[in-house]
DNA sequence: TTCGAAATGTAGCCAGGGCTTTATTCCGTG
DNA sequence: CACGGAATAAAGCCCTGGCTACATTTCGAA
């Protein structure tokens, strides 16, 4: 080791090295459900538009390729948040009309609240798509909190 | 179609509907490199810890097996933000020094924001490790100014 | 100086989420 | 009511990012 080489073992950095990986297993997993979130939501907004969701609608609003879209369904299927025959729409279960409107009221509320900092509202719809999923429970009371004091 | 069917076309959601692939195309590029900007933040942290990033300590701060911690070391090196030698420890490049700050600093001003604006702490830095991916300059302007306008 | 434990590398598996190409079904029109 | 175009499904490819199992290298202690 050279004779300028810093410390092996700090305790004041070290305690929140402990605490990373769970920090980053938790990105993760928020990261894996983000689709299935985007997905359940705006199948949700089709539905409210054109009263039921065609695969190639929502391959068209998510920007992939209609295989792709028809892949994230079966997903979607297979965790309980939709239902569809072959040729038929693709419809929300209850648990994904819940989720649905879960993931859109707290999309408007991270939208809101970044606006509320000074973010142009353009800008906050953009990050938002991506922020939302990483918002907690807690974290979106305290921005339910902030925007209810600021209003 | 049913007789209550709703509209097919409403001039006003269609707009957004419109924007939709885009946005969602967007968080799905932010989230492909928000692996390489853990990793190269993670390994700026070690090496400033420890003089060196080992494979064994990359892969147990991130959470993962160590092959994964390797595949994604060669990611780096592919992308030319690290270099390392067989059995020997991972560097970064001048360009992987300069990403590991700026993800650094944007992790700092999103916590900050977070626990600005009510979110507890401990919240503040589980959600960050998500979030902060997904703030766009803009944005970490917009936030920059507040903490100021506030501080 | 040797040798065994620990670190690292390699191979190969899996699921997710993209894609293109090809087959099948549906349905509005003639 | 038949048919052709559009929608859907199915098959199969690629890359990422996890994993386990196994091979190889390094290095400190005996
Ligand atoms: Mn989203
Ligand atoms: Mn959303
Ligand atoms: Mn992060
Ligand atoms: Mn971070």
């Amino acid at each position: 080791m050279p004779p300028d080489a810093p410390p092996t073992c700090d305790p004041q950095t070290d305690l929140t090295a402990d605490a990373q990986p769970d920090r980053f297993q938790r990105a993760r997993e928020a990261q894996a459900v983000a689709l299935l979130e985007d997905y359940v939501e705006m199948i949700g907004d089709l539905i409210a538009e054109h009263g039921e969701a065609r695969v190639a609608d929502i391959a068209q609003r998510m920007g992939v390729a209609h295989p792709t879209a028809t892949k994230a369904v079966s997903r979607l299927k297979r965790e309980g948040l939709a239902v569809s025959r072959p040729y038929r729409g693709v419809f929300l279960t209850e648990d994904g009309a819940a989720l649905a409107d879960r993931v859109r009221q707290r999309h408007r509320v991270v939208v809101d609240l970044l606006v509320a900092v000074g973010v142009p509202r353009e800008t906050a719809e953009l990050d938002a798509e991506g922020i939302e999923h990483h918002v907690s429970d807690a974290t979106l009371h305290a921005f339910e909190g902030f925007l209810d004091a600021k209003g």
